[in-house]
DNA sequence: CTGTTAGCGCTTTCAG
DNA sequence: CTGAAAGCGCTAACAG
């Protein structure tokens, strides 16, 4: 192996300098930097992660834990996610790996922190009172969440801004007139928020829970032709089931956006192009907001954090796409 | 940050004792193992990664690095080989973490080599005369290939053994009488192999190229209930299309296995699951070759390497599961 | 069974 | 603008 101080001899300088040239830390003059750069192509140097670690006194690496990596279909979104991740960090001039999660999350948890091989921690496709917030928490490990989970403290997060978006289509559509506005919805209840917005527009939400398949959304173009008169728009939660609306709401007697106008909340833009513009979406830069995230665990793991954990919420470029129409149904 | 020197302070004993405690790489009387175990709880001690790493010699960490992570939606196969080599490499006292790869592999891979994080590397989901072989083999970096691709010179790689299992399929049919064969495949040229095998066996074979979907399935049910009376048996290198065989075989009046006995070659023990016995499998130790692998690459980066690149073929358990029946069509 | 000690390769003062 | 030298935390001889 070939390390530091062969370069530094073969360059007739001293180490550190060899050091200063790779890490742009002083500066150095021309004729030097020319040299070391020459003897460092020539005999092949690498630099060793470990003893930079070591000596940088904290380890330039971020792990991401990302659950459900192997099952989840929808990893698209996870992939600009990482992506987005890996650059930011990238850009401050660490790494980031991804730490194999499988069954067991906690146990894999605790041996990442018994390796500390990393200087931090991002946390990803976290589930309800998620345990390892509590761990990273406990072993005061720098960790950022992508995404939010309720634990009884604060902690560091980046997130959708939810509350906003949901604001602008609802306002969307009460500005073209939609007073009746249909939810497709898991369950009966939604988050509470959305009912506050609604009832400060003066929008009124009519819920249909549905599974999120595509027969869910034909189900519900079905009931919304027979039940719900008044409904003269949807905001949906459920990407399938609206690719579902979409593809059976002309046999229920329903044009869209005409009769119905419709904007998918939690789309990939993927999806969404198949059926623009008779789908809206609220545009969101996941890449963006995973960039930001990367950079917050390096401010994090370089100790720059302020007493009170951070908390992104990001509303990104939020711009809808796709068409909508004036309400004129009931 | 607290250190070994803490540790052994707290327990009053030298520092190497701490590590021999730690390691377990020499006797260490019961009283003092307590001792040490006792301060280390107390104090939180962490072992660091980074140093461990410096003064092994080298990295203990293992990176993957896997193409198409977030593009290919058979991820559960992908699953189960990640957590293979994970528990793999950790029997041996190693780590292992995935690379993010994304779009520019080749960059990925040299942006991998420049940090020199890890002490070897394990490629997945190669591609055709991959070019990160060829960069990791000039840069003589420990690494493992886990499936095979073709590249001029010799590596060490683990895979399946498709000679082996295309045999055994072979073999099992001609034994119940079966001449006529035909073989479900991507497209009209077979595998070299298949061929020689056949042919050694006195079995005839009728390529049916078809798409890999359920659809593509039935549309073959279709074509050899009409065009192939001679077939008495199927060999199929598709896993989805297998499935709509199966599926619309009754309805083209094709019972399984009496008309058409089927055996399906690159199933998911998932897939396979739910269309068994009529679909037969030759079941493979996806797990189990993994582990193997990811026992290769520490053995590659510890050294231990012969002058010859280590070469698996995975037979593993094979054995025909499912149920198949004497030829009796024509 | 335990302690002492010399590095591993790099970063970063402190002196020129 | 450049060098010398002191560690970072740990491992693995070597010496009891």
């Amino acid at each position: 192996m070939t390390t530091r101080a062969d370069v530094a001899k073969l360059a007739g300088v001293s180490e550190s300098t060899v050091s200063y040239v790779l890490s742009g830390k002083r500066p150095i003059s021309e004729e030097t930097r020319k040299r070391v750069h020459a003897a460092i192509g020539k005999s092949g140097y690498k630099s060793n992660y470990a003893a930079a670690a070591l000596a940088g006194g904290t380890p330039r690496l971020v792990t991401m834990m990302i659950s459900n990596l192997f099952n989840d279909p929808g990893s698209r979104l996870i992939g600009t996610l990482v992506q987005g991740v890996v650059d930011g960090v990238n850009e401050l001039g660490f790494h980031s790996v991804i730490w194999p999660v499988t069954e067991d999350e906690d146990s894999d948890t605790e041996l990442l922190l018994k390796t500390n091989i990393s200087g931090g921690v991002i946390l990803m496709n976290v589930s309800n009172n998620d345990q390892r917030v509590h761990l990273l928490h406990r072993e005061k490990v720098p960790f950022v969440v992508l995404g939010r989970t309720d634990v009884g403290f604060k902690y560091n997060f980046v997130d959708r801004n939810f509350e906003e978006r949901d604001k602008i289509a609802l306002q969307e559509l009460k500005n073209l007139g939609h007073i009746d506005v249909g939810v497709m919805n898991y369950e009966e209840k939604v988050r509470p928020h959305l009912r506050k917005i609604a009832k400060s527009l003066g929008v009124k939400l009519h819920i249909i829970p549905t599974i999120n398949t595509v027969e869910g959304g034909a189900e519900v173009a079905r009931i919304i032709a027979k039940n719900f008169p008044e409904v003269s728009a949807i905001i949906s939660m459920l990407d399938l089931a609206t690719l579902g609306f979409v593809e059976s709401a002309s046999s229920c007697g329903i044009s869209i956006p005409e009769q119905i106008s419709i904007i998918g909340l939690n789309m990939l833009e993927t999806q969404a192009e198949s059926v623009r513009p008779q789908v809206t979406t609220v545009a969101f830069e996941a890449y963006e907001m995973a960039k930001s995230c990367g950079k917050l665990v390096v401010e994090a793991i370089s100790g720059d954090k302020s007493d009170q954990p951070r908390e992104e919420l990001w509303t990104g470029d939020l711009v809808l796409r796709g068409t909508l129409a004036q309400a004129r149904r009931k």
